[in-house]
RNA sequence: GGAGGAGUGCCCGAGUGGCUAAAGGGGGCGGACUGUAAAUCCGCUGGCUAUGCCUACGUUGGUUCGAAUCCAACCUCCUCCA
């Protein structure tokens, strides 16, 4: 890999300028093709889950800024790989998704790329292919012989995803241990059809990665290149993306735009900066004075990334009101409209509805012993009163003028509880 | 196919007949302090119609007043041998 003092491709600027590269295959002949606008790179995704996360976000910002830069950004989805399952990075195989499921998943993912790419039939419009569309009707003879013969078992155990497992005597079943081979074909094929030169991932697609440009010239395509972005942790090393209430998913009927604002206002310090180059697309100059900011101010810059990281996903009006929300219900400490609601019949409410029940429905705690606990040590409140008596009841006497009852689990989480 | 070893709560890991809803650590959650941050300190971390009851130590049976702990069979993984 090398590194010419400044790249020559708008693409490779941005993309160095703003923290996106940890790995290239050769760096010089990214720069040359994308320089004359004729990169067609692609990022695969798994179907695992009925949305993407936060993880898979600086991956589609590549694509985003690939296709801003004048070349040709595809979206694989993994209809076929998914079958199989990937071992990079992971201490367990998982268990095998349906067919069913994984044609689900892959349903509802393709929403959240229409808001960060362009699709269509132009030059520079995204593309999404399925792999199932090759994959799936492979025979298996042919296979060893055109793709299988091509692979060292030698080479393939030394790969980290493999000799992880085999190091710290995991299972690795067959089906996993072919994943590569099948990822590595992806990319051979995804050039013969639509002419692609390019792949990008995670740094732990690294391995996959190189296995398919090897493979593509050993099967005679056109060179093709790798490039890898890091792995994002945050500064105290936690996984980005994981919190309680479970992962930061891109769709929002999955995660409400709030709680996705909420996850970035809630970032840590010392990665505000960083953020905002890999999740906004504010101009660097923008970004060094909010990043400069000090102390308490620094919270002026995580409204902003906030806010802007949730406009590119979701919409500037979404993100407003977010925004809007939040500054209600944590500056003013008034209530918010706009606030989660869960909707109790008045009925309930006028026989009088137990707290721990309450809190409960509100989803803000998962049992009536946790919501037990959780009153013990302090964290439950209504209308911003804390509750001390687990026993006693909400009535509709504790609907405020907005006719409304404010539930708090700690000082981040509320829910209004509405009668209809 | 043969011989050994292992399987504990979200994870790691102690526990070899009652004091065990199971030490300790990690992670997570809450509280205090702050700035809706980090660090630090404190508390909590199976469920229920709750001075009790139910579920839980790979699975199924058994021994016993009583089992995560003893026995049997089975399942899975690891190591060595063939």
């Amino acid at each position: 890999m090398s590194t010419p003092s400044r790249p020559k491709s708008e693409f490779l600027e941005i993309l160095t300028s703003r923290g996106y590269i940890h790995q290239t295959s050769d760096t010089d002949g990214i720069d040359d093709l994308a320089r004359d606008g004729k990169l067609v790179a692609y990022v695969g995704y798994d179907c695992t889950a009925p949305s993407l996360h936060v993880g898979s976000l600086i991956s589609i910002m590549m694509l985003h800024w690939l296709q801003q830069t004048g070349n040709k950004p595809v979206v694989l989805l993994g209809g076929g790989t998914t079958r199989v399952g990937d071992p990079s990075g992971k201490d367990e195989t998982r268990a095998l998704r349906t067919i069913e499921e994984i044609d689900d998943n892959k349903a509802q993912l393709q929403s959240v790329f229409a808001r960060l790419l362009q699709f269509g039939d132009g030059k520079t419009d995204a593309l999404m292919v399925d792999n199932a569309d090759w994959l799936a009707k492979l025979n298996y003879i042919e296979f060893l012989r055109d793709v299988g013969r091509h692979f060292s078992v030698n080479r393939m155990m030394s790969m980290d995803s493999v000799k992880l497992r085999l190091d710290r005597e995991q299972e690795l079943s067959f089906i996993e241990f072919n994943y590569m081979l099948l990822q590595s074909y992806d990319f051979a094929e995804l050039a013969r059809r639509i002419g692609c030169n390019m792949q990008m991932g995670g740094s732990d697609q690294w391995g996959n990665i190189v296995l398919g440009i090897d493979l593509g010239r050993r099967m005679g395509t056109h060179q093709l290149y790798g490039l890898t972005c890091p792995l994002l942790t945050t500064a105290s090393g936690a996984k980005m993306g994981k919190t309680a209430q479970g992962a930061i998913w891109l769709n929002e009927t999955q995660l409400p735009a709030y709680d996705y604002w909420q996850y970035w206002r809630n970032t840590e310090d010392a990665d505000v900066g960083r953020f905002l180059r890999l999740f906004t697309t504010l101009p660097l100059d923008e970004i060094a004075r909010l990043e400069a900011l000090d102390g308490s101010e620094i919270n002026e810059a995580k409204k902003v990334l906030a806010t802007e990281a949730t406009a590119l996903l979701h919409g500037r009006e979404q993100a407003e009101r977010s925004a809007e929300t939040a500054r209600l219900t944590f500056e003013k400490g008034t209530l918010a409209a706009d606030l989660p609601t869960v909707e109790i019949a008045t009925t309930d409410l006028q026989a009088g509805i137990g707290v721990l029940d309450a809190f409960v429905r509100a989803d803000l705690a998962k049992s009536n012993s946790e919501a037990r606990r959780q009153i013990k040590g302090g964290a439950l409140k209504v209308n911003g009163k804390a509750v001390s008596d687990e026993k006693s009841k909400i009535t509709s006497d504790h609907l405020g003028d907005d006719g409304v009852i404010k539930l708090s689990f700690g000082k981040k989480r509320h829910v209004l509880l509405r009668p209809v």
